[in-house]
DNA sequence: TCCTTACATGCCGTTGACGGTATATAGCTG
DNA sequence: CAGCTATATACCGTCAACGGCATGTAAGGA
């Protein structure tokens, strides 16, 4: 039961990690230099968005490889979508336009 | 100082507090009624996202009206931005393919 | 086998989010 | 003014997130 994708990226340290991610796999010691936790304080961030989705591990030895799992960011996305336009340029002037054309 | 929209939205309530002023303003009551909460409850999501800029208020009376102001949602979509290719119909196959070819 | 590397897990303390009830505040109405 | 309506704030309890340190576990190397 992965946990809502909103609530695992409320934490800037797992938005950071994902944003690594997005380059290329990396491994817990990468990413525990990146953020600037401690290794356990990486490897539970690690846990939460695995149990998310928004990763997949490679084990190759004792290493881990996490590499991104995008498709859980689609939830966020659904949700974004309609209010996408809103902010396009200018909309509080057309705002107020269509509500000076309800007047008239 | 708004905080995070990311963790705005990281309550199920607020984002349903958004929807709604989707559609139009609202007043407190309204809104309470609807997602269910206490009344103070949704004063005090309210004001998380007032202080996060996400709703405006306009007073009538001893009603508030809340409106939508979407604009700091611009920011989880810059952040999505870049993710939002990968997770269209069959990358996982693409991904698949290009790592074979990556093998060979 | 012993040590080291790489990572996960257990445990703990602190802190802040969230929800509720009680109460303050502001504005209307009679 | 008294009292009602609509909302905000104060205060409190609970619980879980987040971070750290210590330790467990698995794999490789000497």
């Amino acid at each position: 039961m992965p946990s809502e994708p909103f609530v695992v990226l409320a934490d800037p340290a797992r938005r950071r990690i994902l944003d690594l991610l997005r380059e290329r796999p990396r491994l817990v010691g990468e990413l525990t230099e990146a953020i600037g936790l401690s290794q356990p304080g990486t490897s539970k961030h690690l846990r939460v968005l695995r149990e998310a989705g928004l990763v997949t591990v490679r084990p190759e030895a004792q290493r881990r490889w996490y590499e991104l799992r995008p498709q859980p960011l689609a939830e966020i996305d659904a949700w974004l979508a309609p209010y996408r336009w809103m902010w396009a340029e200018r909309f509080d002037a057309l705002e107020r336009h269509l509500d000076t054309m309800g007047d008239a």
